[in-house]
DNA sequence: TTCATTTTAGACTGAATAGTCAATAATAGA
DNA sequence: TCTATTATTGACTATTCAGTCTAAAATGAA
């Protein structure tokens, strides 16, 4: 019928995740966009629509991706304290790889879009929900296993697991030292002993 | 000589901190200050600079303010654990007080701001390396005190505080229930335990 | 080759942007 | 009261903003 697009559009929502990560939403210019993503100006229009639009394209495949590997890790056999130390340790593995960590940047870019847009609000809410449950019912598995001492509080944990995920980027972004990392993680992970 | 201001600058700072951390650096324009501060257009050129100036005085001035406080509470005497408690007790009582709360975000604000300006990310720098030798400190005189295990590892929790600490506004940010913020800051505490 | 369809390129728009300037109003000290 | 100094006001500028439109270039299927 007729040609085809010159540009992988998923290759090209992982780039903008990266600039938009960078420069923050409003701080991103159409051309920071068109300049960073290499494409034509109508191009970014008619496969994305807006700035707006591409943004939260961007944002919800990175959320979906990520919650998906860790929900998927929570569910896998074997211990579940083992599970939640890898995904703290893979999180930060990402975090020091140059090539990886700067999409994840964009999770600050989008909470910071939290009182101003309802929808990005409403599925910050759905994906610290589902992440909860999923770290809940790994600690209840942890202490089936015998891994997790009786009397901690599962739902407290839960939470602060969860927000201690969601706070990595930022420590990352403050700290150019990736020893850091590796200290801020270790402690946490003391929690769950 | 000549006439006085009609308006605060100090108060007018506070408030351009609720400004700032509401729409962020880039997304605060020029019209959401004058009409937010109150204050004619050449007041505001006149009194702090440019928006910039503006966004660095109230940054600098909200954290040395805060930092002052934390310092001061680490280093006085008595218990030091139960300092650190207390500085934490207290972060998340005035993130619940809905006055008090708004110039908090002004902090997720700024370290937006930390890859494009070199002066906020060396304050930062500043900050976090005099809250890390004090929480350090403190950690140490908990361990002359015997409320600090003497294997724990006071380098990584030091930074650990830090971190947690600083991660404080986007938890209360994401999350509408305040309960959150208890469950959070009482599993930090328990790397102490 | 033809043609329908889509991408690309770049000009264009109106609105919003940060910051300046000049004129007026107010006031504290002499 | 006078005057030097400062605050306030609103008009103004040049630039950048996101988004639209038109036309040319490209290309897959018939």
């Amino acid at each position: 019928m007729a040609r085809s697009k010159e540009f992988d559009p998923s290759i090209v929502l992982r780039k903008s995740m990266e600039i938009f990560g960078h420069y923050g939403y409003e701080g991103t210019s159409l051309q920071n966009l068109l300049e960073g993503l290499g494409i034509a100006r109508q191009s970014l229009y008619d496969t994305y629509g807006t700035k707006r639009d591409l943004f939260i394209s961007a944002v919800k495949h990175y959320i979906n991706e990520k919650t998906a590997t860790v929900i998927a890790r929570l569910e896998s056999p074997g211990s579940a304290k083992m599970a939640i130390s890898e995904i703290f340790f893979e999180a930060i593995s990402v975090l020091k790889d140059d090539a990886k960590r700067k999409e994840c940047f964009i999770m600050d870019s989008a909470i910071a879009q939290v009182p101003h847009d309802s929808e990005i609000a409403e599925f910050f809410n759905q994906d610290l929900k589902r992440l909860e449950e999923a770290f809940y019912k790994a600690l209840v598995r942890a202490q089936e296993q015998g891994e997790l001492g009786e009397q901690k509080d599962k739902a407290a944990l839960a939470k602060y697991l969860n927000h201690s995920r969601y706070s990595l980027t930022q420590v990352a972004k403050l700290s150019s030292d990736p020893k850091v990392l590796d200290d801020f993680v270790s402690v946490i992970l003391t929690t769950l002993e």
